[in-house]
DNA sequence: GTAGGTGCAAACGCTTTGCATCTGG
DNA sequence: CCAGATGCAAAGCGTTTGCACCTAC
């Protein structure tokens, strides 16, 4: 259980367990990705759980370094978060006209990517692909307001 | 020229050419890629051109909607540009340890991202790829401490 | 008991905006 | 001449920080 994996992981490395940390990794276990401060901060509210926004950014960070989340790169705004279990093969198609952030699983793509970084004598560690597009949602609205312009 | 091209744009939009949007511009040419705005800020004073920043945030923006630029995601804090043209057929690798930004190009991925992106219903109009790791200078970096400690 | 965590409010840094003034067409 | 652009200063907004109080160990 993951919440066992973070309790071992604060100890180690001299950390306390505290109920807010539980709380917050919590949402991520329950809710999903792609969770920015805020949305946590509500998140919790919304479950009664009162906890400063200091905390909740201070914790964010914490369990990035520790390396059970994992902050996306914004493409716009604010930074989000997602559990790094779930991200380790996949990646990211967000949707321009609403938002929406779907993931995807590009992992054949590792080894010319890998080796497009040693041809300009780059050490990779990892790496992100984002697509930018129509998602699946978007393309329907779009094509239902084309047929209501062409039939007036 | 580029510059003729930003004149015709801006004028078939119904906007202005002016003497700040074209030194803007001209420091993309002659300075590069990923710049953010302070650096763009900087480097117009540097050249005893005083444009405030307000100015500088807006044309950036401008000149990314007409095409021109290309705002990079920030990894981390402050979004950069670079000139759309140049950017058509790379993508960025990013060293972790100094920051640096190396192009990188990724053309022959855009068939198989392509086709990942339709297998989840996605219509994609771009994506982008970047690559975390140690630039080759970091690298000898790092090596040289390596040596300097096992030597002792 | 005490080092480390939390909450609060203030500070921060990048970006955007309101408004008076200026200027390209 | 006047819609659109600029400069300035102030406001916005997400995030970070200082500090007094609290709590896990």
């Amino acid at each position: 259980m993951l919440k066992d994996v973070m309790r071992k992981k604060l100890r180690e490395q001299g950390n306390r367990v505290t109920a807010q940390r539980e709380a917050i990794l919590k949402i991520f276990e329950e809710v999903g990705d792609h969770l920015g401060a805020e949305d946590v901060y509500q998140l919790l509210l919304r479950r009664r759980r009162r906890i400063s926004k200091a905390t909740v950014y201070r914790t964010l960070e914490l369990l990035t370094s520790m390396g059970l989340l994992r902050r996306l790169e914004p493409n716009e705004g604010v930074y989000r978060y997602e559990l790094a279990e779930s991200s380790s093969n996949h990646h990211h198609a967000i949707c321009t006209s609403c938002g929406t952030i779907m993931n995807i699983d590009l992992k054949d793509l590792e080894n010319s990517i890998q080796q497009a970084a040693e041809s300009i004598g780059f050490n990779m560690t990892n790496y992100s692909v984002v697509i930018y597009g129509l998602c699946p949602s978007c393309q329907k609205k779009i094509n239902a307001e084309t047929e209501m312009i062409s039939s007036k």
